[in-house]
RNA sequence: GGGCUGUUAGCUCAAUGGUAGAGCAGCGGACUUUUAAUCCGUUGGUUCUGGGUUCGAGUCCCAGACGGCCCA
């Protein structure tokens, strides 16, 4: 049987038709939005607003109706706020009035009216004509308590952002961050660009890659994990500087931290050094924090983070020596690292090689520690296959990942332009592969053609979108700043 | 993948192994300045699914589905 509220507001929708009303009309234009009368009427009182005889119509989805005998009060939601609107008996046609007893909560309206204000002082719309625009089928959650339920909230968010203010906000700061960092860098005379997301091949990342197929070209192709060497192919063509702000895909586990698409910002520019980005990089976060919060510091589960300049720099081989206690001579001894990755349950540990050991042992000993902005610097040559070598250590490279909150952000590097030693590096990771590494990065031979034509000195960072955001919304999860997480199917 | 934990009315939540309930929403009524309006009355259930134990299961046991948190 079908459920009794969803009936009983089918029935009021037929009635509104045999009155003549359309229960999903768009014939309605409202004039004003609910922020533009508050602020506009911020210092009217009552006596003033029945002066200035100010008419405005307005539009939006019914949250609240208190009914007081021959006045009705609403409380209607648009896409800038609230406003409450006044029906008084004796100045609403009697025909709306009849429309009243047609009204749910959750019903789409329009009105029109004269600004008011009660005399508790709130400032409404006392209406001269009332319609009910989109008839809502379904009750919405509780005014008081809300919506709470996390799967409920996820599967159908679109009822998590009608009656959670604090959702709606944490997407617009969403649309804001996002709008910023692409002024940032149209700013600094970046090209913005779109690379593909379906490839014959995949790479710039270490990552297990969703696969497809095109079916008139009977091809198998992959879901892109990073935009890196498209955006170096454009560097080669002569795009100093480029950057992208798109979806990656990974086929990997779902988290607080995860999911398997995800948005990411790649930014390369010509004649930069690694060195670079990091100003360029702390240059940034302050400045969207600063944009965001008008200071240069966040809470982020009680803890505050501080995006004033410079932030810490710790490299990799520091971070063994303060955070897992390896002794300075024996930070590159296999062995002895090996020890300590055994120690500590490392998985797979006796098949890695002294970075993959190095970086392992790092993740678990120091990342979580690295909670105010830091970068971690001069990463192992074997973990970095798109990396230049440091000409001081040829076993680094010129690269850091920025940590916050222990959560890696941002990582960059100045690249490595050398198709020989591209192809050294490749056919590296072939053999990783080959031993059972499931992330290892393919070989790419148009991309190592491409270098072969010349690719200027270049430095290229990307940054995980949806960690920064976050980070500057206090979220706990990143289920949180995505519309639409992935989840397994309803059952 | 492992551990812990959750799923009861549209929503938020109760219910020693013994008649499934409350608030809000809904429905009927009163009320011309309400603000979670108030007051009176009232409808509403595959207790996630499937087995089992028991005289009797929302509750105990087993399996499964879908979440959440932590770990890998």
């Amino acid at each position: 049987m079908e459920d009794s509220i969803i009936s009983q507001r089918k029935a009021k929708a037929d009635a509104l038709r045999d009155r003549g009303d359309h229960p999903y009309a768009n014939d309605f234009c409202p004039t004003h939005i609910a922020q533009e009368l508050a602020a506009r009427h911020a210092e009217h009182d009552l006596e003033r607003l029945e002066a200035l005889d100010v008419r405005v119509s307005v539009g939006g989805r019914v949250m609240a109706i208190r009914r007081m005998g021959k006045i009705v009060f609403l409380v209607l939601t648009d896409r800038s706020g609230q406003v409450q609107v006044n029906l008084f008996q004796d100045a609403v046609p009697q025909l709306d009035l009849e429309r009243l007893e047609l009204l749910d909560v959750g019903d789409i309206v329009g009105v029109e009216g004269r600004m008011m204000r009660t005399r508790r002082g709130e400032l409404s719309v006392k209406a001269s004509s009332f319609r009910i625009l989109t008839k809502s089928l379904r009750p919405l959650p509780e005014k008081w308590h809300g919506l709470t339920d996390t799967e409920t909230r996820y599967r159908q968010r679109y009822l998590d952002l009608i009656v959670n203010d604090e959702v709606r906000e944490t997407f617009k700061i969403r649309s804001r961050i996002v709008s910023y960092l692409r002024r940032f860098f149209e700013d600094r005379d970046y090209l913005e660009v779109e690379t593909p997301m379906l490839q014959p091949t995949y790479g710039g990342a270490a990552a297990k890659p969703f696969t497809t197929h095109h079916n008139s070209l009977d091809m198998k192709l992959y879901l892109r994990i990073a935009p890196e060497l498209n955006l170096k192919r454009l560097v080669v063509g002569g795009l100093h500087r480029v950057f992208e702000i798109n979806k990656n895909f990974r086929n990997e586990g779902i988290s607080t931290r995860h999911n398997p698409e995800f948005t990411a910002l790649e930014w390369y520019e010509a004649f930069a050094t690694y060195e670079h980005l990091m100003a360029q990089t702390e240059e940034l976060l302050l400045g969207l924090c600063e944009h965001i919060h008008g200071r240069d510091h966040v809470t982020l589960g009680g803890e505050t983070l501080s995006f004033a300049r410079p932030f810490r720099r710790l490299s990799v081989y520091d971070g063994l020596i303060q955070y897992a206690g390896i002794a300075p001579a024996e930070v590159e001894d296999h062995e002895a690292l090996l020890a300590v990755a055994q120690r500590l349950h490392i998985a797979k540990a006796a098949t890695m090689s002294l970075g993959y050991l190095q970086m392992a042992i790092f993740e678990a000993t120091a990342e979580a520690s690295l909670v105010q902005p830091t970068f971690v610097t001069d990463f192992p040559l074997d973990v970095s296959p798109l990396s230049r070598k440091k000409e001081s250590n040829p076993r680094l490279v010129d690269r850091f990942e920025l940590y916050v909150a222990g959560r890696e952000i941002a990582n960059g590097f100045s690249e490595l332009n050398d198709p020989i030693d591209q192809r050294d590096r490749f056919s590296g990771q072939e053999t990783q592969r080959a031993h059972g590494d499931e992330e290892a990065h393919p070989m790419d031979d148009d991309f190592i053609r491409a270098l072969e034509y010349g690719m200027p000195p270049t430095g290229g960072e990307g940054i995980g979108v949806d960690r920064l955001v976050m980070l500057l919304t206090d979220s706990p999860s990143i289920r949180d700043v995505l519309f639409f997480p992935l989840l397994r199917p309803e059952a």
